[in-house]
DNA sequence: AGCGGTATGATACGTTGGTTTGAAACGGAC
DNA sequence: GTCCGTTTCAAACCAACGTATCATACCGCT
C-alpha cells in the first residue's frame, strides 16, 4: 500500500486518537466507533488502515514506544564505575523523570494498563522499554550494596524505587479527585503534576533520589546478618 | 425479601464468586454469565438477587472491606506521642502487612482497578479504607520531621511509602510471568508472594519500613533549606 | 478521457453481554 | 390440601461492539 498524503494524515490522526483513547479507557473500553468520529474518519477506516482494533493497538504502541525515547541517555554503571553512588543516584532521577514526564506519559500509562489486563503485545512491550532500565538499576545498586546482582536486597531496593515512581501514575485519579478540596497553593502544584511541568517532576525526582538513596545505603548495614 | 436459608447460600455463593471474577478481571471485563455459571446459578440470580451488575459489584466492595478489617488495630502518634519514630515503623510495617496480606487482597485489588477506571463506588470506597490510614501515616510522619502536616515533605514521604506498598500489588502479573526465567530459590519465593505467606509478607514489610525510615529522617536534613 | 490502485462512505452481519419476562418449583402458614 | 410470597429456570430482548461488504469518490498515470 503506497502512502499518499491524504491516507497518512487519516491514518496518524487516527493513530494520535486512539493513543488517547486507549490511554484514557484502555484497551478493551476503547470503541473503534469513538475512535472514528473522534479522528474525523469513517467506521471502517480502523480495519482498512491496520486491519483491525488489536494491530490498531499495537501500533499505538510502539508509536508510543518511539515517541518515548529519551532526550539524555541512561546512566549506567560502565560510564563511571569508581563512583557507584553518584550514578546511581543518577539514574534515579533519569528515570524518575522519564517515568513521569511528558514524553513517557502515554507508554507508562499503556504499561500500566497492561499490568492488570495484559494483551499479547505485553512481553514484547515490556522487555524493549522496561527490561533494560531495570537491569541498569540492579547493577548500580548491586555496586553501591557491594553485593552480587543477584542479591535479595537488591531486588527489593530495585522495587522500591520504581514503586515511587509507579505511583505518581496510578494516583492520578486521586490526585484529580482531591482538587475539590485542595488549597490554592496544592490546586497550582496539581496542575504542574497533571501537565508534566519539568520543574515540579525534577523535584519530585529529586525527592525519590534523595529518599531512595538514604534508604539502599541503610541496607549496607543490614547486610551479612542473614 | 426475607432471606431464608436456601437464598442465603446462593446470594453467599454469588458473592464470593463475585469477588474473585471482579479482582481477576475487573468490572468491565467480568461477565454475568461467567459470574452465574460458576457459582452454579442461573443467568438471573443476580439481577434477582442484587438488582443488577452494578449492584452486585458494590456488594462486593462493601463485603470485601468488610473481611479487611486488620487483626491488630493501627498503630497511632496518639498511641505513644514521645516516641514518634518507632511509632512510624509500626503504622509502616502494619500498612504494609495489610496491603500485601491475604486478607487485604480483594480490597485492595479492587482499590487498584479502581484507580485505572474509577466506577461510581470509587470515592466511598476510597474515603473508607485509605483516607484513615493516610491521615495516621501523615501526623506521624509530621511528627517525626518536627513539622506540620502540610508540609510538601510529608506528603512526599508518604507517597514513598505507599508506593512501595503498592507495586507489589501491581507488579503481580510481571512476577507471574517471570517465573519461566526464575530459578527454583525464586521460584519458592514468588509462590510464597503469590499465596500471601506471612513470614514473607513481613520480610517485605521490614524491607519496606527500613528503607523508609532511612529516607524520611534523611529528609530532615534538607528541612529549612526551603 | 479513461484506467487502476487507493481511500472513504453508508450499511448490514454475527456475537456478546446485561437485562427482562413469565412460567415453574419450592416451602411455610392456615 | 391450598394459598402465597419467595426463589429458580429457560428463553428472549435489546443495545453495543468489532468486523465485513460493496458501492462510490479520489488521484496519478497513460
Amino acid at each position: 500500500m503506497i502512502l499518499t498524503e491524504k491516507s497518512k494524515t487519516t491514518r496518524q490522526k487516527l493513530l494520535a486518537v486512539a493513543t488517547q483513547v486507549f490511554v484514557k479507557k484502555g484497551f478493551h473500553a476503547a470503541g473503534i466507533r469513538e475512535i472514528c468520529t473522534a479522528a474525523g474518519a469513517n467506521l471502517a477506516a480502523v480495519n482498512y488502515h491496520f486491519g483491525g482494533k488489536m494491530e490498531l493497538y499495537k501500533a499505538v504502541l510502539s508509536h508510543a514506544f518511539e515517541n518515548a525515547k529519551p532526550p539524555r541517555p541512561m546512566p549506567t554503571l560502565a560510564d563511571d564505575p569508581s563512583h557507584p553512588q553518584e550514578q546511581l543516584r543518577a539514574w534515579i532521577v533519569w528515570n524518575a523523570e522519564r517515568m513521569l514526564g511528558a514524553r513517557g506519559h502515554a507508554v507508562y500509562e499503556l504499561i500500566v494498563r497492561e499490568l492488570q489486563d495484559p494483551t499479547p503485545a505485553f512481553d514484547d512491550l515490556l522487555e524493549r522499554s522496561m527490561q533494560p532500565i531495570y537491569a541498569a538499576g540492579e547493577a548500580l545498586v548491586a555496586a553501591v550494596l557491594g553485593v552480587g546482582r543477584d542479591h535479595p536486597f537488591v531486588q527489593l531496593c530495585c522495587t522500591s524505587v520504581f514503586g515511587q515512581c509507579l505511583i505518581y501514575r496510578y494516583s492520578r485519579p486521586i490526585i484529580e479527585r482531591y482538587q475539590r478540596h485542595a488549597s490554592q497553593q496544592q490546586l497550582d502544584m496539581i496542575q504542574s503534576f497533571l501537565h508534566h511541568d519539568p520543574a515540579l517532576i525534577s523535584g519530585l525526582a529529586e525527592h525519590i533520589a534523595n529518599f531512595s538513596l538514604a534508604g539502599i545505603t541503610a541496607q549496607a548495614k543490614h547486610i551479612g546478618k542473614n
